[in-house]
DNA sequence: ATGGCAATAGAGTATTGA
């Protein structure tokens, strides 16, 4: 079982690079973030066509999740719900036995903003409903954009990064609640390259001069980890026409 | 060198992202 996520910046813009993906990476499962369309404006035939089923849950202008899938998908939830939440940010189903959650963590624009408050009360209470769903799903995978890079490999540049949002001690402090709640980073499973990432600013060249960071991530619960052989980032899409400013990322559940 | 790109809403320019 492949099992993916991809913050695709715009379903609507994005549509055909997920065909394409697709066709050349038939993965079971593919959790997106950042559709940034309403539930009428879904490209429902379009997936059904490309041999998916699909759960979403959106809205206008930003967020919005979704979760594809090759079998049914079962049990779907939309939002923590333990969060109040207008966003659309966490959508949850049960597939194959594993239960699937497609996450938009909040970016939190600075530290100490009200945006960064909200992303960490969001990431505590994501906490408390993780340590709950993990009670009843042994077999759980949370993937998604986690808008943290872990620690310094994960940065292009660690001294400009130090203490800036996506990288401060609190949002680390909060990723790392989550992966001892019993969740492994899946990448970290596996010897990696060195400066590998999997989101690159669309300003300053930043691909082009390999300036990103690490913060699209799938986590395991300790049964997936135990059944996980690969973890890999797939830099390809965001070398295409009017790319994602994120890269894919996949891991292979055996 | 502290901007720079891209998407959205909506009709010029503001907001957000990371």
């Amino acid at each position: 079982m492949k099992i993916a996520t991809w913050n695709v910046n715009s379903l609507k813009v994005r549509l055909p690079h997920l065909l394409r993906w697709l066709a050349d990476n038939p993965v079971d499962v593919l959790c997106l973030q950042e559709t940034k369309l309403t539930d009428d404006k879904f490209p429902v035939a379009e997936i059904n066509e490309a041999g998916y089923q699909v759960a979403f849950s959106g809205q206008k202008t930003y967020n919005g999740v979704a979760i594809l899938s090759k079998l049914p998908l079962l049990d779907v939830v939309r939002n923590n719900p333990r969060f109040e939440d207008e966003q659309q940010r966490i959508l949850a189903a049960t597939i194959d036995g594993v239960r699937i959650i497609s996450a938009y963590v909040p970016n939190g624009q600075a530290v100490d903003s009200d945006k960064y408050v909200y992303k960490l009360a969001w990431l505590k209470s994501l906490h408390e409903w993780l340590a709950e769903e993990m009670r009843s799903h042994a077999s759980l995978a949370i993937l998604g954009d986690y808008n943290i890079a872990p620690d310094d490999r994960d940065v292009h540049d660690p001294a400009a990064w130090e203490g800036q949002v996506l990288c401060s001690d609190k949002e680390r402090a909060a990723l790392t609640a989550l992966t001892d709640l019993g969740l492994t980073d899946s990448y970290r499973l596996f010897e990696q390259p060195e400066k590998n990432f999997s989101w690159w600013d669309y300003r300053m060249l930043g691909f082009q001069k390999n300036k990103g960071l690490r913060i699209d991530h799938i986590l395991l619960s300790e049964k997936l980890t135990q059944r996980c052989t690969a973890c890999v980032i797939d830099r390809a899409p965001r070398k295409w026409e009017q790319p994602s400013d994120h890269a894919p990322v996949i891991a292979t559940i055996d």
